[in-house]
DNA sequence: AGCACGCCGACT
DNA sequence: GTCGGCGTGCTC
């Protein structure tokens, strides 16, 4: 018997299994992990696959060495999945496969996403070679990167001590509840037509749903009786949410509903509690599994369905190595178990919509199921919208338009409560001098900076540098230095000015930074402590506040004109996530909408909130403007210390990938490419360039994907990383 | 990834 | 001559 094995190891050269001899009387499975000879050294690897005889030279083979477990730690199916991933996102399979295993199973070592770093501990030694002392003068402006050092005098340094080398990983703790087991509440309808609908499909062996269901119409009640129905039938389920959503509130009360049959998988849990939670599903002990992205690879069996809730969410795609989509990995998962896949939304993707729309081919085909009413029976709020333009002729200066003052006053009259949506953080977006136009900018980035005024300080969204507020132009020494653009800083000034009775609260990255404090502003502003809560998307998300009848976008335009062909679709999405705030429980909401572009038609359909006609429209522009889901954009970046390494080397990609697709007869699919700037030029003290290229999907596409990934490996003098289809274009 | 091999310039 | 630096190629 004779184990192919894949070297856990990552690295190009090892993307190949190995085969070695099972010696007699061993076990061996698939997906188990064993140690193996390795040239002088050992190895653990993971058995691919089993055969009798073997293709290579019998004098070749050396027998492995043995199980680390006696039990495979890949089930098959997922060892599938992990083929496919190396195809679908260029990875190798080690890579693929480390995301299926909780850190720390390999070796005992810390697993986690670690970066392996460069650290100088003798900065006055002396060595001889060139490159090394290349390498000490990098270091002594700070520890860098492993990866971005040449690997042969790096070594030397390591092993004289001169450098040693680290892991840096990050880590969040956890807190997990548990509770009764509450008993399920009744359904409406419309939610029974879907439970049975879907339940159909489980029972059959699968299918593809997208369930649109507005705010506040019960869509998680639905994908609880879903998981309840495959429990039944001795079937398992995973429930994705995104990270922001998996809040204790969110984990508690899945534990309410199913008790020990539900393990929690995210990236906040420690090392042993992952392990632990890994080890319960793997041993069959817990058959529901809720997380975030990496969830989608819980080690389940007998897999009955796949939620992805909120499936309109960027964080569903990693920005990390291998750049997974864990909505398509559910997709592949779910198909090859037989199971059903829900894509849940109150606003869903442009794509996924698409795919749910007549004409679709039947295996890229969502169906459509539609809640359409919210539980409460509370009809959706209306949407005001108001013209900020006609406010400044009026002569209203103030960022609050006379009805979302005259509103806020009625709401805190009553004794309600108001969210208002702004969707930066700081106090002004940027800072500029009167007299000659000089605008404060990051060093290290391409970006202006964020006045913020709870610490006076200047401060870079980008990289998070600091800078003290100028008092007079640093160019030209006038003192009309002035603060532009909104933040949450200054809508809760406002407030306050306005209305100096009411408590005020802000929600944004800076005042959630601290551990539980996103969770302490929730709970504040739940038990009345606040009237109005003031922040950015993370308001607009899910959240339940009975009490609260108005909700405000105090500038809806600032998503809508960013460079990216998603920001109408973004805006259209938080728009109507907003309005879904208001007017939830007994109390009719109401939900104004400030614009400078109420004629847009992002704002006009997202206010009339018309679905269908916003999907048509907007899928008639991508379709016109040559953009995904039309298309596949395909880009790598190249990022140098120094801008002609970093344009040079898309410069030499962009001309080896011509060559490539002229030879290859791919021209006719490609709609654009070329190597040019990013957006945000510079980035960390960084220069960024890329080749970025459009093209028709077609059955050639991972091949050219495939060949963008190995001239990003091949990148010199820049670092270079392959994106397909990525969440930010910046 | 790790490790050996082999070529190359530079010094006990 | 030998020793360390550094690119290259291989590992079942």
């Amino acid at each position: 018997m004779y184990a192919n094995v894949i070297i856990d190891r990552v690295s190009d050269a090892l993307d190949h299994v190995f085969t070695y001899a099972v010696p007699e009387g061993m076990d061996a499975r698939v997906g188990q992990q064993v140690t193996v000879p390795l040239g002088k050294t050992r190895a653990d690897g993971f058995i691919v696959e089993l055969t009798k005889d073997c293709a290579l030279d019998a004098a070749r083979v050396r027998p492995l060495l043995g199980p680390r477990f006696p039990e495979p730690v890949i089930l098959p199916e997922m060892m599938e999945l992990a083929k496919w991933m190396r195809g679908r996102y260029n990875c190798n399979l080690v890579e693929a496969l480390r995301l299926m295993l909780p850190a720390g199973m390999r070796r005992g070592r810390v697993h986690e996403r670690v970066t392996r770093v460069a650290r100088l501990l003798d900065p006055n030694a002396v060595v001889r070679g060139e490159r090394q002392r290349e390498i000490i003068a990098r270091l002594r402006e700070g520890d860098v990167e492993a990866a971005l050092l040449p690997s042969a005098p790096l070594r030397s340094l390591v092993q004289k001590g001169v450098v040693e080398i680290y892991g840096r990983g990050e880590r969040r703790a956890p807190l997990v509840l548990r509770g009764e087991t509450l008993p399920d509440p009744p359904l409406t309808r419309a939610q029974e037509r879907a439970v049975s609908e879907v339940c159909a499909a489980l029972e059959q062996g699968g299918g593809r749903f997208l369930l649109h269901g507005v705010t506040g119409s019960g869509k998680t009640e639905v994908y609880i009786r879903l998981v309840r129905r495959a429990l039944e039938l001795g079937k398992s389920a995973v429930v994705l949410v995104p990270e922001i959503a998996l809040t204790p509130q969110m984990v508690a009360w899945f534990h309410q509903r199913f008790g020990a049959d539900a393990a929690v998988l995210h990236s906040g849990l420690s090392q042993g509690e992952h392990y632990d939670e890994w080890q319960r599903i793997r041993r069959g002990e817990a058959r529901v599994v809720i997380g975030a992205r990496s969830a989608v690879f819980a080690p389940l069996e007998n897999l009955g369905v796949i939620v992805v809730d909120e499936e309109h969410e960027g964080s569903y795609q990693s920005d990390r190595r291998p750049r997974y989509d864990a909505r398509e990995v559910a997709w592949q998962r779910a198909q090859a178990a037989g199971a059903v896949l829900v894509l849940g939304s109150a606003t869903p993707s442009v794509a996924s919509y698409m795919r749910a729309m007549p004409g679709v081919r039947p295996e890229n085909r969502l169906v459509l199921i539609e809640l359409p009413e919210r539980v409460s029976g509370r009809p959706l709020p209306e949407i005001e919208v108001v013209d900020m333009r006609r406010e400044f002729e009026r002569g209203n200066r103030s960022i609050f338009s006379a009805q979302l003052s005259e509103a806020l006053r009625d709401c805190l009259e009553h004794g309600r409560q108001a969210m208002l949506l702004i969707n930066r953080r700081g106090h002004s977006s940027f800072v500029s001098c009167r007299k000659c136009g000089y605008v404060a900018k990051c060093d290290s980035c391409d970006v202006s900076m964020t006045y913020h005024q709870a610490e006076n300080v200047l401060r870079c969204h980008y990289c998070g540098a600091e800078r003290p507020v100028p008092r007079k132009c640093p160019s030209c020494g006038s003192p009309y230095i002035k603060f532009f653009g909104v933040g949450t800083e200054q809508v809760v000034e406002e407030v306050r000015r306005q209305f100096p009775g009411a408590a005020v609260l802000r929600m944004d990255y800076d005042t959630t930074r601290k551990k539980d404090a996103h969770a302490q502003i929730l709970d504040a502003f739940r038990h009345g402590d606040a009237d109005v809560l003031v922040g950015t998307q993370m308001i607009a998300k899910g959240l339940d506040f009975p009490n609260v009848t108005l909700s405000g976008v105090v500038a809806a335009d600032l998503t809508l004109n960013l460079p990216d062909y998603r920001s109408v679709e973004r805006t259209f999405q938080l728009i109507t996530q907003m309005a879904g705030r208001a007017g939830r429980a007994r109390h009719p909401g109401r939900v104004i909408l400030q614009t400078y572009e109420p004629d847009h038609y992002g704002i006009r359909l997202a206010a009339s909130q018309d679905f269908r006609a916003f999907y048509l429209r907007e899928s008639a522009y991508r379709r016109g403007a040559l953009y995904p889901p039309f298309t596949v954009i395909a880009r790598i970046v190249f990022t140098a210390k120094e801008e002609e390494a970093a344009q040079n080397a898309a410069k030499a990609a962009e001309k080896e990938l011509d060559e490539f697709l002229d030879r290859g007869g791919h021209r006719p699919d490609i709609v654009q490419m070329r190597a040019l700037e990013c957006p945000v030029k510079r980035l960390r003290g960084e220069y960024r360039y890329q080749v970025f290229l459009k093209m028709y999907f077609k059955a050639d596409t991972r091949q050219i994907t495939a060949r963008m990934q190995a001239l990003a490996e091949a990148a010199e003098g820049a670092r270079a990383e392959l994106e397909v289809n990525p969440t930010n274009l910046l």
